[in-house]
DNA sequence: TCGTAACCGAGACGGTACGTCTGGTCTTTTT
DNA sequence: AAAAAGACCAGACGTACCGTCTCGGTTACGA
């Protein structure tokens, strides 16, 4: 299924009238999705994707209700590609399979701008951060929840495990160096979080390597 | 140390001129902070502040190169009552005294605003990026890595452990619920985070593999 | 012909998007004009005309690309009841005709500062010089050209007089009384100037009335 | 004498103190000279001036009230090299020896902007209008008020003649193409303002020459 | 001789206005 | 009905000068 997308006017059962013009509708996607990974959040200005979607300022305001809507949609519109979860019958591979592509998606171009103006505006803005949750933060938890839950039941982790603070571990590392930039992402980072969050860093009694 | 601000003039051995006035250089702090934590990031804007500090734009400008600027010393000086760093005998101890008072401060009211504000803003302006790091990640980083030092010193933590890797942990967990704002930041998410760090997720109970 | 404005857009033969504001050009031409009249050309700021126009600095920058052209602009339009030239027989009773609504124009209230201003901004704007002298030199000195020109057809003055400095002197002499302001302006006063330079201040040989 | 100018300290008969820098007040003079006959008198800004003259704002200010006046003296220091009137036997002669120098000194690099902005600032500042008029205007209209009352003297014009009139008709002739710029402001064309005013433009009975 | 009054440089300060820009809305014509 | 065009209000942006002020340092008179 594509259309995940936030642009859905209601209910649109009603076939009154011109129908919306999907060439708009797409040229208005790739024009933000293009500003969005090449110049960064901040230069997504209505005016500039109009501009460059050759469409009227107008026209984007009929169907998004603000700059960052629009670029929540069209961002999760480029990444919809989505790995599907697997499991691998360890904890350990189903984390790194799922990190991994995250952390692949997280390198690119702009994308820490792109994360970053999301979640400022998530700030001060409560609807566009019930959206921003739902699409961005929960659909990349869920399938990790799973993960936990299925290890629990192996008798893997105990119990009583705390899922969502180990999952904040996890995607707060990540997210860390994508914001802050104070050291590279790479995939060994990835390995590195995850085996330290599994075994934890104090001296085991016997001797256990990482 | 009191002054870290960004505003000083180099070094200002010359005492030439009229000195600059530590009135309005108050006011204009005091005013940027309150717009900052009242209001939330985006409402600092050079109006806003020079109005409601009684003073002009130009010497806003003759003392801080932009809003961003402003408001990164803005908070320095907010924040400016920084534990100072103590050494409990445990590292347990020593991360949780280092977390606490960091978790309290974030709690305040738009402090998620503040920061995801400044995040924003470094990713698109590498000047800033630096003092902000300089000043507000670096700044939290290196007591933890003194206490981290300090553990494997005594032999509480492996020698070889990737310190850089375990603060991301604790603080991008942090970070995590200051931003996305998905669940509360409490306390005991503090002491969970850092229990789950030194014991890992993993039973201890009988052999285990990596 | 009404509109001799400069803020027509070209040609505009195009009538799509949003029509233009009848509204807001005549409420920006009305506040400009006011603020010249009665404070004078140093006082007629982008701000004020904005702020009493009921209009954004943006509309009236979209219109008239400097504060210069719009008070030229203005003035024009409070200026446009214009007498139509007259031919009354004479040389002496055209010139008269001619200057002296002009020079009722010029006595009032705030005028010789618009147009010093406005003179002051054309010597250093030669695109504002170029609408300046033709709107406001050239569309008084043509029809004394045309007095002129009748006079040589009727053998009253030479044909090889020099009409542009018969001009300059006449014109010349009320500016002068204008701008430098060391005697008044008077009716009397264009009386005078016409009838110097109709018979020139040399004795006659023999009797000629004035 | 030399110093006509504007700066005078009142009175100045008490010596205490330390003098008045000669060096700072030549400095100050030749740098608003230089930016006036440069760069037009809309570019006298006193920080401008300040700098050139590597002298602070305060220096200025303390001897000269305003921007204006500053230019004024100037331009006065400037063109202090005044022709001495001359008695040449006629009034033809006379004007000619007056008017020639002026129009030459007129002609120079950016005059017509320096006069431009000077009369715009008399209009509105009364202050600065008398000394505008008393060291530029009426110094100029005196020694040919004398000529005319020579000439008057001599039974060359009657004498009734309303020398003023006169007066604004050969300056203000000058003015206007100084100010408004339609036409070249040539030697010839103070030849034919003269003649012009001389003579009259009527026909004579019999044929007298220009 | 030496205090002191006036000067000078530097430059920060509260202001005003500039001209530009973007955001979001509104009003037409065209499809 | 929807799209395209584009005018509109609102208001922040960063800059340039204004004229005032507070300093510290420097003359050169006059007690």
């Amino acid at each position: 299924m594509k259309k995940t997308a936030l642009s859905e006017p209601a209910d649109t059962t009603s076939r009154r009238g011109r129908p919306r013009s999907e060439r708009a509708r797409l040229a208005i996607l790739q024009a933000a999705a293009d500003l969005l990974l090449d110049q960064g959040g901040g230069q997504v200005s209505m005016d500039a994707v109009a501009d460059r979607a050759g469409v009227s300022k107008a026209t984007i305001y009929r169907w998004w209700p603000s700059r960052e809507r629009l670029a929540l949609d069209a961002l999760l519109e480029w990444l919809s590609a989505g790995s599907p979860p697997r499991d691998t019958g360890t904890l350990r591979g189903d984390l790194l399979a799922l990190v991994r592509p995250w952390v692949r998606d997280a390198r690119r171009r702009q994308f820490g701008r792109v994360i970053a103006a999301l979640i400022a505006e998530a700030q001060s803005d409560p609807g566009f951060a019930a959206d921003y949750r739902r699409h961005f933060i929960e659909q990349r938890r869920e399938p990790m929840q799973a993960a936990f839950a299925r290890a629990i039941d192996r008798g893997e982790v105990p119990a009583d495990l705390d899922i969502e603070v180990a999952l904040d571990l996890v995607y707060g590392a990540i997210y860390h160096r994508i914001l802050q930039g104070h050291a590279p992402l790479t995939d060994r980072f990835a390995q590195q979080v995850v085996d330290l969050l599994l075994n934890g860093i104090l001296h085991r009694d016997r001797a256990r390597g990482t």
